[in-house]
DNA sequence: CGTCTATTTGAATGTACTCAAAAGCGGTGG
DNA sequence: CCACCGCTTTTGAGTACATTCAAATAGACG
């Protein structure tokens, strides 16, 4: 198991002693998933967080009129999850699935309660990384309040500038929250511009 | 100085034995602010989280062409701050300002570290606080993305009925991401329908 | 090589915005 | 207590951004 990638991922925010760290380890699951399978499907249970290895994941809901919403990406170094569902054990309202054939490492429910209790500071690192994915939803949310497509399309690539090669476009444009062929259209018009 | 409610807050997430209790609301200071009056503006440095004992406060932020757009609303027994801000000690890119005469408490930074030193089952606290906060976020930008400004008005209105009353329109008009004159045709036609 | 999926193109449509002006409402001072 | 001022809400016409639906084209994978 590849275990360097998530102990660097976890020590840029807490300090751990090699015993935390191989208790820490043992609690983790290993998982290799083809394209297209599911990790999770939406009413099911949530019962783990999903870090990436190596591939893409998406998270998506559909909603009334049957459409397609990518939520997150996730490729290397990356958390995944429906963190409602996995917190409350409540049915999820997130599907998670490869885009890519995918590596995870999977920390249940009860490993991440037995984590808080042993190693205090896990508290901490998962705060910290709920944090940041607050404030990046908080100014995802006031992008799309606030630009025009076209605006959160320039961005994304800027932001993403390797998510634009890897990820379809039609995945693209329901994360950004347009149609695909919209999307296509603003392509043409921007590649018109240079 | 009222701290019935804020420990309430607190204990409904952790235990606290008295010392600790004591031991925070030291940490605390309190504020009176009048109707308009800000509790921090853009570009300052966030140097509280405040707790909302009376009163109501927004958050909002001042796009590209000079627009409002409301963030939050914060009424009795709600956090509010600038959390990017806050944690890094960057400058803010959220106001805050009162909509009514408001009293708050304030928690400033030094005094949150401390916190979590001495008392670290604050730690867990702000985690589940700011975990809610995130999930809470995730579904208001899935709405904005799936739904028509005339469902999220539903919503909303069905969601926080007391804010109805309370908040003049065009606040509740930028907190939905539509104009007010929008707003106020939707509500003209939902009233014709009934 | 053929099939299935993703992307492009175009026309018609819809949702929400902009701008301008009128009407309503609340607070304040005379 | 009323009159006026400023701010919020309403109304309406014209417009823009993005969607829907349909069909053609291009790409990817077995």
């Amino acid at each position: 198991m590849q275990t360097a990638l998530i102990l660097q991922n976890i020590q840029k925010l807490i300090a751990l002693t090699e015993e935390e760290k191989s208790f820490f380890l043992s609690l983790l699951k290993y998982k290799k998933i083809k394209k297209r399978q599911y990790l999770l499907q939406a009413d099911d249970i949530c019962r783990y967080e999903y870090f990436v290895l190596s591939g893409c994941l998406r998270s998506y809901y559909v909603d009334e009129k049957g459409q397609e919403h990518v939520v997150q990406f996730a490729v290397e170094d990356w958390w995944i999850g429906d963190m409602r569902s996995f917190f409350t054990q409540t049915p999820a309202w997130l599907n998670i699935d490869a885009l890519e054939e995918t590596e995870v490492l999977m920390l249940g429910k009860e490993a991440i309660n037995e984590l808080y209790q042993k190693v205090p500071a896990f508290e901490r690192y998962f705060r910290i990384r709920i944090q940041n994915a607050f404030v990046a939803e908080q100014q995802r949310l006031a992008q799309s309040y606030s630009k025009t497509a076209e605006k959160r399309y320039l961005d994304f690539r800027e932001r993403y500038p390797q998510f634009e090669q890897r990820l379809p476009q039609v995945q693209i444009a329901s994360y950004l929250g347009i149609t695909p062929e919209f999307l296509s259209a603003l392509r043409a018009k921007l590649a018109g511009k240079r």
